[in-house]
DNA sequence: AATGAATGAGAATTCATTCAT
DNA sequence: AATGAATGAATTCTCATTCAT
């Protein structure tokens, strides 16, 4: 890496840190770049302002997930198996990365403005991969055929933001993995028992 | 209603458009009063502050919510019945209530503070009201034993607050009904076909 | 005067002495807000920004001198006399005025924004007054026929701009009104003695 | 020229269209060094700062302008004529020199701290040479003799300030030479008719 | 000699809150 | 009770200048 790269990485590290802590709008460019140990200036030379900063966030910690993730999958074999490990992985993404999980989940996905960011646009590849783990699932015979596989992806990403979201808002004071299998089950199987009638979509 | 409740009325409608257009933050109080047709001073009077001000917000919503969900859940029998019902009233009411709906999920939901507001005690009727049908749903034997009761609630207000953040963040460009039928689908079975093996939690 | 009134002329005297003393880009709403015994945020109650408040000196000025002059044109006849008159009061108001002047001359009419302000327009009055007396002494037939109106008066305008614009360059070390006379005289004749042959235009 | 002459030159050149474009406030050192094809360090090297830099310009454009004017004058005889070759190159030149115009009319003439520089002394040898001109006016009795050489001078160079001033202001929408003329005319007889009395100064 | 990354002082503007009327 | 003028703290961003390479 270059010696800009590094340091573009140091301060996106402090902003992390910082978002974290207090939010967008209560974090101060001074403060950042104290962290950094680099003038308010140098920011400006590396990001065109605070806002940028801010939305340059996720995309190399995106990168970071979606690389991990799939050495995670390596060798699993059959679309219930590999949903299970990308719950069970994204949980503990964000419970070892607790800082990036309350900027992400409560500052960044909330924002007004981005959907429209690259930082977005970020996601596109780990959002593609579940999608492909549920047509798969669907070949195989085990994920059901009657919702649109749009929805089903919806499903689990929701519940999974709403874990994470919730376990952030309630201060991070128990395991996030706690409920991992759980989740998994429900996810796949719902809420009703086996006698709960089914019926077509 | 008195003079003073119905003064403090069009101030907390003014709020919720205000603060639903620009966010927190970016909400002024100068505007909020300008719309309510009162000086900035008069808000003071009946607000401590602006955040005081915002978190004044869900209560009284609250308690229209629980109040029309009782009505619609009137006569109707069966635990799987009862929750189909609050899920369609659930996006029901949000998608009457946008502005509300943008305040409370994109930005109180979300908010440091909001868990230690009585904001946030005012849900307590709806969601124990939530966890009696699930209970309801366990006796009658609709419901799966393995799993806590708490887990399951959190599974539906997850998927629910999901849906609706997620149709906020799109623009709100389609109906927030349009998957009602497949989202109580989900939730009751889940993504698994009936051909998916079923573990016990 | 309303007291609104009052505290705006004090801000606008506070401009007139920083400007005048810094130049636009070095004086500070600070310092101006200090000399006007005001917080800086009081002064964006009367003024949209530095800039508007910076074109709004001419506005009020321009009013008093074209007021005064006025009263110092009464019972003065013929074209020659009056000019002479206008050539006097200009020079004086500004010797009187002298922060006025260097604000007026030295920032504000080279500013690229000025022609376009509501500010350049408060000068219409009195331009428009110069033109008649011009187009008066025509009619007696002591001013020249040949060359355009609106030239004669760019002459008389640009001489008059430039002394004052010289005496402040000059750090305003000698009487502005010493040259008075010639001035007109050289208005009146030109350099030419009346041996210099005579072209027609 | 050297090879530093030449870089030096390539960024007073930058400097006149990048100062004469923005002002000097407004521009800023990255720019000219871009448009100079340079480093902004380099520039640095060559100029104290960017005050320096600034007061640079006409010195050499001052050079150019008596050197011209020189050729100009050749062969010219009679002290009205070369007063009427002198407007007209005056005019020519900053016609052909627009953002040298601006920057030296609208920008340095009317800066604080001009009168102090080695710039503003540059201009010497053409004043002096008008001078010159206006005494030999007087010797030939062609130019007033009731009236200071310096008013004399004073008078021609204000109007010429004059004209090109309100030609830059007007956004050059017309053409510089127009009047050139009509300004002789006028700076030789003034703005009165041959009936107008005289008196003397 | 040339570079350009790093610096950090400096300033306009906003806005929640107060308080005299 | 209602007003709205006044406050002034707080923060982003710019840019001339320096200096290590």
């Amino acid at each position: 890496m270059s010696k800009k790269a590094i340091k573009k990485q140091i301060i996106i590290q402090s902003a992390i840190e910082v978002f974290s802590k207090n939010g967008f709008q209560n974090s101060t460019i001074v403060e950042i770049a104290k962290k950094a140990n680099v003038a308010e200036g140098t920011i400006y030379q590396y990001f065109k302002n605070k806002e940028d900063l801010f939305f340059s966030i996720p995309v190399e910690k995106t990168k970071e997930f979606s690389r991990e993730l799939e050495l995670h999958l390596q060798g699993i074999h059959g679309a219930f198996n590999k949903i299970r490990k990308v719950i069970w992985y994204y949980l503990y993404f964000f419970k070892t990365n607790p800082d990036y999980a309350r900027t992400l989940m409560l500052e960044m996905r909330v924002s007004k403005n981005f959907v429209k960011t690259h930082s977005y646009k970020s996601f596109k590849p780990f959002t593609n991969r579940l999608l492909a783990i549920i047509e798969e699932g669907k070949e195989e015979g085990v994920v059901r055929n009657d919702v649109s596989p749009y929805l089903l992806r919806q499903l689990i990403l929701g519940i999974l933001e709403h874990i994470v979201t919730r376990w952030l808002l309630k201060g991070e004071r128990y395991d996030l993995l706690e409920h991992c299998h759980a989740v998994g089950e429900l996810v796949f199987h719902g809420i009703g028992s086996s006698k709960g009638e089914r019926v077509s979509g």
